[in-house]
RNA sequence: UGGGGUGUAGCCAAGUGGUAAGGCAGCGGGUUUUGAUCCCGCCAUGCAAAGGUUCGAAUCCUUUCACCCCAGCCA
């Protein structure tokens, strides 16, 4: 496996440069809002945040961005800490934290409170239609409230009054006094705390009002001693905001604001409200589906920490919008299968074999490497007589020119065993081929034949008496358009899903001893078939991805 | 038509005034008892475009173009 060199990114030589000047503690967060499973893409955000904390010997905090009790819960807190272990923090080590944005709600609203009293903020009781109507457009200034005056006793006493639970939702809003006609939208007044009357998910009913994003998250980021906060390029609006609420209270440290691009992925999307609706419309089971794009179902398919890791890294960290290749991360999870996975014949689509002139009841016993040039990793037995399964795709009956597989009169090699050739087939009475039959070389036992004759194609096989009845799932993408970013705003995502994302094969053939043996190996690989990995609860084998095949490309040229 | 960003190969991406890294994909060849792996070779006279500065420009200046983000009491 070849580890590539890494270049720093853009955000290391920020900091590089930062800590030439004077020494600084490195603490970074990772801040999600626990409205959702985690999936790649928040890995890439995670990743990045996380391995400038190991680079810099620093500090990292798993933070819970969960100012909306709305949409929040403590089932996504649950998954997300899963998650987030699972990708290798280990919350022992005192350098990794885990906060919640609530616990510091008693601190927002000393803040607001300090904001109001230097005449920074006010409360405003207009409607949103209102409030809208007063921010303006990008082109158009807004225009200022009328309760933007207001004295600062009044202001306090009307907080005080929106968190009592005296006025109505929407009836008031905190905001910070700024700019009305400032260019930039999220200068424009923005709200500080609005009216919910929904218990949160851990603060209970002690607040009727609830922060906003942009006057929440810098403290947060303060309050917990973050020197960098990175986040994605759409906050690149906000900073000026994120930087005006800790301008404007009593600090020494100011955490810096620093944005990235996000991943998008091929064939893929990261909208939880998309990967939510599809929940809910029953097309995948649940977010731990394997089709799905979160880090639970990544894990669930088999792939692993480590790729997901070295995947984030390669793709590397800028700031220009981009779609990574999805094949790009299989190349990935391949490189390290590769090396690690142990091999099985397993036949995924079986059809009879039947060699004619081996004897009824012979037996012979062959072995296969569990990691062919690695004599360690061992081997384990397969038997052989005279009734096989073979994979249905490795006959035809009309073969196309190149193709190495069996056909009525060519040779094939049996992997470990033997050469055949294909003498006759056998139909049901609706034209299916039921059964194979061919002849076999005993000159060639072990699969080498004396006289060095070539044989073009290897395929593999099971003894029809040992076969064990697996049950195996083979996915595709879940969506049908390479970028999500090209459908236009009057389109549904939703028309793009592809609804035959999973096959599932329950007469697929294996080896006994195949359960006990994935015991030894983090994944399989099925020779020919791709990587594979055992689900215990479903007592099944998820593909997690396919090998690379140029045949493929042969059989469907473009 | 306002503000904030970004443009280097099919896809990522390095490059920070000294003459275009690397990976993926692709193509050609070799090895191979997995059409896998592995190995070798090819793949930007060119950096969104046009001007300019300079001995020298992807890097500096000017103009133009394209794309992304912002008008939630979401984050």
């Amino acid at each position: 496996m070849s580890e590539h060199v890494d270049n720093s990114n853009f955000i290391e030589q920020i900091i590089d440069s930062q800590i030439k000047e004077k020494s600084l503690e490195i603490h970074t967060r990772f801040p999600p809002e626990p409205n959702g499973f985690l999936h790649i893409g928040h890995a890439k955000a995670f990743w990045l945040n996380y391995e400038i904390a190991l680079k810099y010997n620093g500090k990292f905090n798993l933070r819970f961005d969960d100012t909306n009790p709305e949409k929040e819960s403590d089932v996504f807190v649950k998954a997300i800490i899963e998650d987030i272990k699972w990708l290798g923090v280990n919350f022992d080590n005192p350098k990794n934290n885990i906060f919640f944005a609530s616990d510091y709600f008693d601190k927002f609203y000393v803040w607001a409170l300090e904001l109001i009293n230097k005449g920074l903020a006010y409360v405003d009781e207009s409607s949103p239609e209102e409030l809208k109507e007063q921010r303006g457009t990008p082109t158009k200034a807004g225009t200022n409230s009328k309760y933007r005056n207001r004295s600062i006793n009044e202001n306090l006493e009307l907080l005080k009054k929106m968190n009592s639970g005296e006025m109505r939702e929407s009836s008031a809003v905190l905001r910070a006094k700024i700019d009305m006609s400032h260019p930039n939208l999220s200068m424009r007044d923005p709200i500080m705390y609005r009216i919910k009357k929904i218990p949160h998910h851990r603060a209970g009913n002690k607040w009727n009002i609830y922060p906003m994003y942009d006057f929440a998250h810098g403290y947060e980021d303060l309050i917990e001693g973050i020197s960098h906060s990175l986040c994605s390029l759409e906050f690149e609006n906000n900073r000026p905001l994120y930087n005006w609420f800790l301008e404007n209270i009593e600090t020494y440290n100011r955490p810096q604001q620093i944005e990235f691009a996000r991943l998008n992925l091929s064939y893929t999307f990261m909208s939880k409200r998309l990967l939510k609706n599809l929940i809910d419309t029953n097309i995948v089971d649940n977010w731990d589906d394997p089709r799905m794009p979160t880090i639970a179902a990544l894990r669930k398919r088999g792939y692993t920490p480590h790729s997901i890791r070295r995947f984030c890294k390669e793709i590397g960290v800028a700031k220009s919008n981009s779609l990574v290749d999805i094949e790009f991360f299989d190349y990935i999870q391949r490189e390290e299968f590769n090396q690690s996975a142990h091999r099985e014949m397993v036949v995924i689509d079986p059809i009879k074999l039947v060699i004619e002139n081996y004897p009824d009841d012979k037996q012979e016993d062959f072995y296969v490497e569990n990691i062919p040039g690695n004599e360690s990793a061992g081997k384990h037995k397969v038997v052989f007589t005279k009734e096989l399964y073979i994979e249905r795709d490795d006959f035809m009956e009309q073969p196309p020119k190149k193709y190495f597989r069996l056909s009525i009169g060519k040779e094939v090699r049996l992997k470990y065993a033997y050469y055949v050739t294909c003498t006759s087939i056998e139909k049901d009475s609706v034209g299916n081929i039921i059964q194979i039959n061919c002849t076999y070389d005993p000159e060639t036992r072990g699969g080498d034949s004396k006289d060095k004759r070539k044989v073009k194609g290897t395929i593999h096989w099971l003894s029809l008496k040992s076969a064990l009845d697996i049950e195996v799932r083979h996915y595709e993408h879940l969506f049908l358009k390479e970028n999500p970013a090209d459908i236009s705003e009057d389109e549904n995502l939703m028309d793009y899903i592809n609804t035959n994302s999973m096959m599932s094969y329950k007469e697929a053939k294996a080896n006994p001893g195949i359960i006990e043996r994935a015991k030894n190996t983090i994944s399989f690989q099925f020779l020919r078939k791709g990587y594979y990995k055992y689900d215990e609860n479903d007592d099944l084998f998820h593909r997690t991805l396919k090998l690379k095949d140029s045949w493929k490309k042969i059989e469907n040229p473009k």
